[in-house]
DNA sequence: AAAAATTGATTGAGTAGTCAGTATAAAAGG
DNA sequence: CCTTTTATACTGACTACTCAATCAATTTTT
């Protein structure tokens, strides 16, 4: 039992760190302390393996995030987008490698072919989406959240923090003061009606 | 001349479609419809063959970017904000391969390793935010757009921008109606003061 | 005839996946 | 309590194949 995690908790942070490509079986025993052929006795492909990661990540990342929108009841909708934010960003660098698993072509190619992978990475994103929606449609109800399409208005939002946790990745720009600035643009974009 | 572009060309397809790791130079000798060997004569290496493709997009790039900016004269800088996004999403149509490329953590990997990739890649994404920039800070100078760090928010709408680009390539959702919803909410935010 | 461009067979390193066999441990039988 | 059986976990050498890169030989251009 302990020989198929570490397995899979190395295979995580090679895929993520290297790529699907770029991360070979020798490698990964090494990194796992097995012989080779133990990865192959607990999972039949390198595909495999690959997908038993997502589904892992799936499930986590589904309980993590209907978890806390249970747990928290922020004054108005346009504070809790905030809130959700802040809790995405959390999540983002708690989880960094994973997400990096998310961003990575790997994964998205493999769902080109296979219903399972994609299958998975829909329900990752449908969730990540879902928890900023849901927001809206608050903010929406108690009126602190002006007429717009929420589906669609959380998928913008969800590009911009995204795309905020990419940026970050590829370490081109120093990112750090831009967290403040992208909770403050959410607001003013959603607090006032947009058509 | 015909068969060293022919490379170019055919690399530039697949790189961009199948990743680095993934072409191989059999493949593209087929596709370019030449010898083997003839490409290892024209670039001395694989990777050097990608730094020609990345320099030639960066040249490109920079050349239609600044033809732009120079072409343009919109009323006021809150409407050049909606025209350069245009010009951006058209761009980025017109090169989906070679934004594709960009997407790709391949060039971003190099980069941390080679100092050519890296100055190469950070051009690029000077050019691409730079000209978001210049928008914002013609429209602060004409009243369109409020207090802001216009460096800041064109990072900020460039991620938007970019990250509906991202959505299309990686085909999840239907992000046609999207387009004109970014349009509105840059307005949105960049009109009223902000902080 | 000299230089430049092109070729494809070849090389050696690296690849995912296989497999015959070994170790471990729990259950069954004496 | 001590064997024997059975199932599961594990091993690393091995296979068949792919890869980037080389190079001697050939063709094309100047």
């Amino acid at each position: 039992m302990t020989r198929k995690n570490n397995i899979l908790l190395a295979a995580t942070h090679l895929l993520a760190v290297k790529g699907f490509k770029e991360t070979s079986m020798a490698e990964l025993a090494k990194v796992a302390e097995v012989a080779q052929g133990t990865i192959f006795y607990h999972y039949k492909t390198k595909e495999d393996l690959f997908l038993a990661i997502l589904k892992s990540f799936q499930e986590d990342i589904v309980a993590e995030f209907s978890r806390y929108r249970q747990a928290q009841q922020s004054a108005c909708g346009l504070d809790m987008v905030a809130g959700v934010i802040d809790f995405y960003l959390h999540m983002a660098s708690q989880m960094e490698e994973r997400f990096m698993l998310l961003h990575r072509h790997d994964a998205h190619e493999l769902a080109r072919s296979n219903a399972e992978f994609h299958a998975c990475l829909e329900a990752i994103y449908d969730c990540l989406i879902d928890i900023f929606e849901q927001a809206i449609l608050a903010g929406q109800k108690d009126g602190s959240i002006g007429e717009c399409s929420p589906r669609r208005m959380a998928m913008i939002v969800f590009t911009m923090v995204d795309g905020l946790v990419r940026f970050h990745t590829y370490n081109l720009y120093d990112v750090g003061g831009l967290y403040e600035d992208v909770v403050r643009v959410c607001e003013a974009m959603l607090k006032n009606n947009i058509q």
